[in-house]
DNA sequence: ATAATATTGTTGTAAATGCAACATATTTTT
DNA sequence: AAAAATATGTTGCATTTACAACAATATTAT
């Protein structure tokens, strides 16, 4: 003990980052055995675009911490699979792509979500079910806070 | 409310992945910030090394969560940059390239350690300073428990 | 009015990452 | 003893990602 935590590894950061690397590789694992035929970002997307109907892509990619780029790209793959429709409106007098979800895609999504609520579910109950909540919440406020200490202009 | 929690984006799955995002985002940053002469990556595996003195470089994959591959390019790094020390020896009858944490590096980490501690307290002060601690601890135990779940065949 | 700045999306490129395949060597099975 | 399986590290490749540069348009400042 002659060095109290001042180790990275020791860290909340730490800790959240080891944490992440899990859960994503759990859930890729996951597509991959429900053969399911989205990656996981273009889920997440798909999900964010769900419940924002109508959001430009610059919004979009503020909503799943991606850039402009990259968000374009997996909109271009969703679209191409039927999923979403897009279409040019304007938004504050400029011409932007805005998007919603299609029937096809609202049908894939709930299908998704089912199945990924389901097996996820049983990882959370094993671990500390009164608990889940709490840590939930507490991550959020914590996610808020980063939100206004991190730049990130997209 | 027609549908409650239904959604991948109200999940604690998801929020984690948001969190961690921003998280790495913040790190980097920092990183940017200070000059700092390692990628996060380097620094974490640094870190890891420096508690776990000849360790392999397979164990340290598990320890880091990446794969064999991408762990040796992390190395070949740090050990070009003077950090690390890389030795063959045995484990198990078996030949492997074992390592330690260099002078040099061990100076360069503690002086990383010292900024990157006092810089992100700041930002876990900010949140909860009450309720760190027992983030910190349900998301080991969370993480403790996705260890089991996940295939991680390295 | 003209110039500077801001918003939005796309393209190009370099870095990071995971996965599969390979090479070696050792252990286990038959 | 031979064959199959396992452990360890490396190389090659395809995917993902971030960042910068660009294009087009609209707003703001001079």
């Amino acid at each position: 003990m002659k060095e109290c935590k001042l180790h990275y590894t020791d860290s909340i950061h730490y800790e959240l980052e080891q944490t992440s690397r899990l859960m994503k590789k759990l859930t890729n694992q996951l597509f991959a055995k429900l053969e399911i035929g989205l990656t996981m970002d273009e889920y997440a997307a798909l999900d964010t675009v769900s419940v924002n109907a109508g959001i430009c892509q610059r919004d979009l990619a503020k909503l799943i911490l991606r850039d402009r780029a990259n968000t374009g790209r997996i909109l271009d793959s969703l679209e191409q699979k039927g999923f979403i429709t897009r279409f040019i409106d304007t938004k504050n007098n400029r011409l932007v792509r805005k998007m919603g979800i299609t029937e096809i895609g609202l049908k894939e999504l709930d299908m998704i979500n089912k199945k990924v609520k389901e097996y996820l579910e049983g990882v959370t109950k094993k671990v500390n079910p009164a608990d889940v909540e709490k840590v939930q919440e507490a991550l959020r406020s914590f996610r808020i806070e980063l939100e206004k200490t991190v730049e990130f202009n997209i």
